[in-house]
Parts: structure tokens; sequence; C-alpha cells
DNA sequence: TGTCCATTATTAAGTCATACAATATGCTTT
DNA sequence: AAAGCATATTGTATGACTTAATAATGGACA
């Protein structure tokens, strides 16, 4: 693809891109830009013609990425106006495409509260991942519970491997959701999924102190679930989810402790 | 577009289509085939050749209707290969078109259960919604809970015009969610709205005295929200949800009670 | 003379047709 | 059986034309 480096909001790298197609690198810088808050809502884009120059792709290139991001709810294109990013409000923000790129390793002068974005998502985990897994307990099946099982033994085989670990880890949680049979809690795995990564990523926990507490609270998850307890299920999840908040709020993140809403304590329904 | 009637899955009466472009024509009727189950995950699509007399397009829009498609989750193209239907695991169950389609008016035959996910969606609210408004009652702006207030004030202005009625009932739900302050529930409010309109449309309540007893219970989380107390608008939240839910079940919904799961009733993690 | 409406121009996205490149599949050849 | 080649199918590129919405123009009427 290769960039124009004098063309505006413009901010990657001539990265490799993992051969992916054209359209997907072009969604990709596209939708970063304006996730990460390069371009403003209410902000119209460049003009087809300047974007193609920018990107050195062909028109249907282009014209694919544009559709996929206004199918995302980013954009807004009509005729002779332009194309327009449209309000956060609008945006499909479960997509796993745009949780990624609210997490952007590249936005440093940013607009957009990564921070609060993370507590955020935590505040949604404590809303559904104890529900999911008590359904889970419930009626999950018994390959459903299985697939938790081995979730939990690639934990404890990671051991040392921290990435190994960290992908076992994700593994758990959407072995969890998926068991609980509901159909509608599966993208919103896939969301927390990718939205973890760059979670993790962030508050790049220390290793090995956070893996001997990490694995007997999945392991209580795991027991409860399997002895088909959704009230004891429930709990253990809630305690795995406030050990990793409590966690991730000791780094360096939080400096500023409130933006503008009155910062009340993501939490439980009924503490 | 016009269709040639005698191609294979096709489904949808050559209405006006609202006049959107072609590609979200394309993009629906793909869509719906895929999501309403005539065309089944793992088989292969037609070739681009064969979809382009199909639907009489240019191989432009067809692509860019693919790429969308291919974005939610619903196909995966890969060169000489062709292009194959994703396993339903991998949709983006949230995304409000898939949600949309999954309603279809026009699927009889339907391997898809329609009351069973209709079940599912109603079981995710009981999981989100009362957690929200009890946020929405702590932190929720000005502004948010007078957006809730005006949703209620058109519900009981509605009176008779049942039409009226229910897209206020939307708008309160929406507003809820909204208030919440949590952007990741945003996205899912749009789902439920959709989600709840095909349900409307299919459990099609009988006026008056739905709108009787609604209309308090409604009231009762606006007067919780408005005193700032999470738990009662929260409970409040979780009796509407019930309600509703019981008054589902009556209809002629429901035929044989369990699918495959060992059916439990959806809810509330902590009863 | 100034305001308002209809008409036309212009601009940018929408659609189309065709050509060529890249790549996985399967067959052929050694 | 392994290596290589043919081929089918999606991926990318390009240029022309169509449609629609804004802006400019001009004329009719107050």
């Amino acid at each position: 693809m290769s960039h124009d480096p004098s063309s505006a909001p413009a901010a990657d790298a001539d990265r490799p891109a993992l051969r992916r197609g054209l359209k997907d690198q072009v969604v990709e810088a596209l939708g970063s830009d304006i996730v990460a808050g390069r371009l403003l809502p209410g902000a119209l884009l460049p003009l087809e013609a300047q974007l193609l120059s920018r990107f050195h792709v062909s028109r249907t290139v282009l014209r694919e990425a544009l559709m996929v991001l206004a199918d995302k709810g980013l954009i807004e294109t009509r005729q002779k106006r332009g194309t327009m990013v449209r309000p956060r409000l609008e945006w499909n923000q479960l997509d796993p495409s745009v949780i990624g790129w609210s997490g952007a390793p590249d936005d440093h002068g940013l607009p957009v509260d990564v921070g609060r974005r993370l507590d955020q998502l935590i505040e949604v985990r404590h809303i559904i991942e104890p529900a999911a897994v008590a359904l889970a307990a419930r009626r999950g099946t018994a390959q459903d519970l299985a697939r938790i099982g081995e979730a939990y033994a690639a934990m404890e085989a990671a051991g040392a491997d921290l990435q190994a670990f960290r992908q076992a880890d994700l593994a758990f949680h959407v072995a969890c959701l998926r068991a609980s049979g509901n159909e509608f809690l599966q993208p919103i795995a896939h969301a927390i999924r990718t939205a973890m990564n760059t979670s993790l990523r962030i508050t790049n926990t220390d290793a090995r102190a956070n893996v001997a507490v990490s694995l007997p609270l999945h392991k209580a998850i795991l027991d409860a679930v399997l002895a088909r307890d959704p009230d004891a299920a429930s709990a253990a999840m809630t305690r795995h989810l406030v050990d990793t908040q409590r966690r991730s709020d000791l780094r360096g993140r939080r400096p500023a402790p409130a933006p503008q809403r009155n910062r009340a304590r993501p939490g439980l329904a009924r503490p």
C-alpha cells in the first residue's frame, strides 16, 4: 500500500501488514484514524480521489473498504455531500475491529481516554460474565464444560510461558460465554477477547505473581460449573473479575481519576 | 435489481426496496438467505458469476456486498476456493442486520427456531437491562434522565395508538441503556431495539390490556432512576421483563417446550 | 429594487464493463 | 510419489458513464 507521508491524518508505518487483502489494510487505516480520534465525528473525510492518492489502491478497493466502514456505523456517505464520520453513539461499539482500534497502540495525543474505555469494558464483563457462567452451570452441555476444562488445563500447563497463559486465559473466558448456550453472548465473547488482548498489552501484567493468584480463581469457576452450581459459579467469576480489576488499577493507569461523569465504582448491580 | 425468479434459494418479492443503494439490496438478499438458513454453514455460495446473473448488478456492487457480509462474519471468501458460509458461532450475532434477518418474516419452513431466539434475546435483556438501569440511576446525567422521562411521557401520550406506544417503549429502553453511560451497551441497545421490533411483530400484543399493565411498570423504573436508587431501578426493570416474558409465553409461541438444551427459566443470576 | 422560486450547472458518489494479476486446486508428467 | 504446470476463481486496476444533491444563476413577482 505505502502511504504518502505528507497526507493529512496518517499514522501507520509501512508495516508489511500481514499480507491481508488491500481492502483490509485500508479499512484498518481509516477505521483506526476514526476510532482513535484522528478524524472527528461530523468531519468530512477526504474525497475519494484524495484517498485514492493517499493509499495508492484502486477505486474498487477503496470503495469496498468504505462500505465496510459504513456498515460498522463509522461513516456515512452520500452523493455530492461526501463521506462523513458519524457520531460515536452510532458506531457498532461491539464490533471486534472497533474495539481493537479503540485501544490502538499508537494514539498518544489521544482525545480518546483508553483507561476509561477499559473501565467500561470490565464493567460490562462484571455484568455479563457472572450471569453467563451461571447459565453455563445450569445447562452447558458436556462438550461445553469439557472445553472450559481444556482451557483451564492449558492455563496450568502454560506455567512460566506468559504468552501461552494469556491465550489460555482468553480461551477460558470465551469457553464460558459459549457454554452459556446463548448465541447473543458469542459476539460479546469475541469483543471481550480482543479488548482483553489490548488491555493485556497495556497493563502488562508481571507474570508469575499474577498467575499464582489467577489460577486458583479460575479453578474455582471451573469447579463450580462442573458441580452444576450456578450461584457458586457466578460468585467465583465475580471474585475473579474483582481481582483482575484491582490489579489493573494498581499499575500506572488511572492518572486523573474522573473524566466527566461522576465515576462510580464500575460494578455489581447488587453488591 | 429485479430477480431471476428461477434462481435457487431466492426468497424476496420485487418490493420497491426502499430505494437504498443496490449494494444494500444485495446484502439484504444474501444476508437473509444465510441467516434464515436457506444457505447452510459450510456450503459454498454460488460463484460470483452466477450471483451476478442472479442479481443483475455489476461486479463492483456485488463485491461491495460480499465484503460487508464478510465483515459481519457471515461468509469467508478465498481465492480459487470460492465463498463459504461461516459457522453460526462466528457470526456477529449482535449486528443489527443479523438480528433483523433472524426474525425474518418470510421464513416459514424455518430451520431456525425463531421462538428459541426470542427466548435468548429476553434472557440477555434479563442480564443486561437491570444492571444498566442501575448504573443509570447511579450516574446518569440530567440529560440522560430527561430522555427517559420524555420516552415515558410519550408512552403515556400514545394511549390508544399502539404503533406510537411501541415506538415510545423502544425509546424508553434505549434511553435507559444509553443513560448507563457505558458505550459498550449502546450497540446492544440497538440490537435489542431491532429484535424487539421483530418480536413485537410476531407476538402481536393485544393492545389496551397490555398497555394498562405495562405503563405502571415503566413508571416504577423511571421513578427509581429519578430517585437515584439503583437497587429499586434494577428490581423494577426485572419485574417489567418478567411480565413481558410471561405475556409473550402465553401466546401461540412455545409449541414444543424444549429444543435440545435443558431449558432453564432464562433468568436472573441470583433470584 | 429586493425577495423568492424555478432552472441549470457542477460536483462527488454510485454503477458499470473489461482487463489483468495472484493464488489455490487438481491434474499431468516425470 | 513428487514436482511442476494448467486452470478456475477471487483479487485488483482503470476508465467511462449515471444519479443525486448542492450551489449558482436567472427570471418573475411583490
